[in-house]
DNA sequence: TCATTAAGTCAAATGTATTGACTTATTACT
DNA sequence: AGTAATAAGTCAATACATTTGACTTAATGA
């Protein structure tokens, strides 16, 4: 009789949902089509004219969108285009990498206005959250020396950092990111900012800032393939960033494969770390990225067996990629330097056959995205816009009120 | 000045999106927990008791739910529990594969009602379709023999066969699975029947009946492995079926492994096809199903060999399935035998360590699902019940509508 | 017996999107 | 030059679904 197991199910929506959904929709038509007029606007999503004439107003006295002068095309009134306001909304994007911490802030189109670098001390946590605080508050105060009311249009803190995460740890790294992982860094940041903060994987975090800015701009499937420390999947599946149950989706890295007669994960073979490895070189040594970007653009051997090996296990992860996901393409980006990425998407072609080979294809299998130290930092950033931002299913639903 | 480029938008929603959204979370609800009461809706929902009322109202209009005796559980009114209906819809599933073709007949809570089997004969979708026709009608007028109003409450035919689709082809396929592939099926059939329908791959199909019926109820992230003549992975992502950009997402028996010396496909090792080679069987003998179940209920020698090398592709594949979806769990089923697949599941084990583990699971890391040869109509029937019930983002927005 | 608790209903209010007529501004045609 | 055609955008009224708050019903427990 005594019915003690909790009744699942999902949210039911109300109008409040609807309309939220609805702005949303505006906002993600104008970040992908650009200038577009009330009339346009009606036509893409649906709506009449007169909803999105109500929407359009509301967003305009919200400053998010604004209008430019109108424009003549043809017989009947003119049209006045409206264009996303990147004052509209800021966001603070935190990386917390092996031995360095960057903070930028962004705006509602993906600018970067802000960007902040420190080391890392050792000791993980402990010592690292304040280090990280400063980082924050230093950036959100310089944001707030560049543009007016900066503080209320601040919709959130996005952190990334390398996954996975609440895994069981062996203990034998020497960076502490196991401390991190296992560390309650959304309270304490929270707690820190008294902002909404978010975590995402770094690859997840590459993904998202891919969508807002870079190649997967308005593209609903796509797979960003990040090549850094180590390497993981940022998947864009029906147009959102998905995470999976645990927020450990698309770590790729820890896929294995056999060779050489023993089964090793893949960001063994080709990841930074085991080029590092390769060049026994001291990941912490700070001319190391110039370095590495110098020796790929001139083609230096010491570098070209291994870009030789990375290429055919990335040429096999993006054959898994299109096999496991099939998406609309697959992006090549990382935190490696720009020159070394170059040269793995130049070392991975021809791509394998896979599914992915088929007619009518309106995108390259495999495009080459950010390869720079901030696009970590800027996607962490592009979460919270995101979020708050871009239309979601979990968005309608009342338990996001 | 021209501006042909098309405008792409999400579609925006209204009221109606609103109810049909409301209506669907009230019938998963209960579908997940049975019986439940208006105000138990309410709670889980996070709607109003009014909202509720109206909308169980309506759906019992609709004869799609109806009311249990009132129970008495302490102080207050006595509550009146609602449960699904299960006439109150039907749809049709239809399994093509290989050498056989399968039909069924279900209603609302995934029940069969009707079976029908039948031969394929070669020639491929030329001489087939007519085939499929004439078991689909017989189903269907069986079905209408059986219940009352069952065209009325018909909500759409569900088709499955194996992946991959819209592939360029090698053309060494003796079934002519390829030429099904490739044949216009959808207009075939709808135009054959005049039904609403739907096509996804076999492993899709089961994990579609997984999720309405079997171990993934309930639960928004799981993977079903497939074992059948191939291997797929059917992938339930955020509560829903992911088909990816081109209905391929889960064709995982393509993923390439490196053995021996060379790089084979999954399905090529670990799959029926691969076990009729080994026990160099017959595909079309109609006596292979059964005597491969003794053979593997027996622990026969014969097929202990197979069993061990495919039980260690298989537990690879469930920890790359668990590295890049990190799901709640997987789900091992199949058409093959059901012996063979609890073998194989014996033989698994243990899992490699992956990101699955981690403190305070629920649910185990690998579970056995539905491994009958009726598996897959029952998912294909499924499909059509899940698009038309089930909460889906897609579900809200004006063009579904 | 009666206060308390909980389920469920009623009628009015609220919030959004829709409808259809109307205004405005421009081009194309005669 | 004049006028019809076309398209953008507004106005006021309406429609639709959920919400609100008071109320009714039916049980338990002290």
């Amino acid at each position: 009789m005594n019915d003690i197991r909790p009744i699942r199910a999902k949210s039911g929506t109300n109008h409040e949902g609807t309309s939220a959904h609805n702005r949303r929709v505006m906002i993600d038509a104008l970040r992908i089509n650009g200038a577009l007029s009330r009339a346009d606007l009606a036509r893409a999503t649906r709506l009449t004219k007169q909803t999105v004439s109500n929407i359009i107003e509301e967003l305009e006295r919200d400053g998010l969108v604004g209008s430019r002068e109108a424009v003549r095309k043809g017989r009947g009134q003119p049209s006045t285009p409206y264009v996303l306001v990147p004052e509209g909304a800021f966001a603070i994007g935190l990386q917390i990498d092996r031995h360095v911490t960057r903070a930028v802030a962004v705006d509602l189109v993906g600018s970067v206005l802000v960007r902040a670098e420190t080391g890392l001390p050792p000791g993980g946590p402990s010592t690292g959250t304040k280090v990280i605080l400063n980082l924050v508050a230093g950036v959100r105060s310089r944001l707030a020396g560049i543009v007016q009311q900066s503080e209320k249009r601040l919709v959130g803190l996005g952190a990334a950092m390398p996954g996975p995460f609440g895994m069981e740890g062996s203990g034998d790294d020497p960076w502490m990111m196991e401390a991190w992982q296992k560390f309650p860094l959304l309270e304490t940041l929270s707690d820190g900012t008294g902002l909404n903060v978010g975590l995402q994987n770094d690859a997840a975090a590459a993904a998202t800032a891919e969508r807002m800015v870079g190649a997967a701009h308005g593209i609903d499937h796509a797979v960003c393939l990040f090549v850094g420390y180590g390497i993981g999947a940022g998947l864009i599946l029906n147009g959102e960033l998905y995470r999976g149950a645990n927020g450990n989706a698309g770590e790729i890295g820890m896929a294995l494969l056999f060779a050489d007669g023993k089964t090793t994960p893949l960001e063994h073979r080709a990841s930074l770390a085991s080029l590092y490895q390769h060049l026994s070189a001291d990941p912490a040594d700070p001319d190391l990225h110039a370095r590495i970007n110098d020796l790929a653009s001139r083609g230096d051997p010491s570098i070209e067996a291994w870009i030789k090996a990375a290429a055919a296990d990335l040429r096999w992860s993006i054959h898994l990629i299109e096999t496991v996901f099939d998406p609309q393409t697959v992006i090549l980006c990382g935190s490696a330097p720009e020159a070394l990425v170059n040269r793995l998407i130049a070392a991975i072609g021809p791509l394998l056959p896979s599914v992915a080979e088929r007619r009518g294809r309106m995108l390259p299998r495999l495009q080459p995205g950010m390869a720079d130290s901030w696009s970590v930092a800027l996607g962490a950033a592009a979460g919270p816009i995101s979020r708050a931002f871009d239309p979601r299913f979990a968005a309608i639903l009342k338990d996001s009120q």
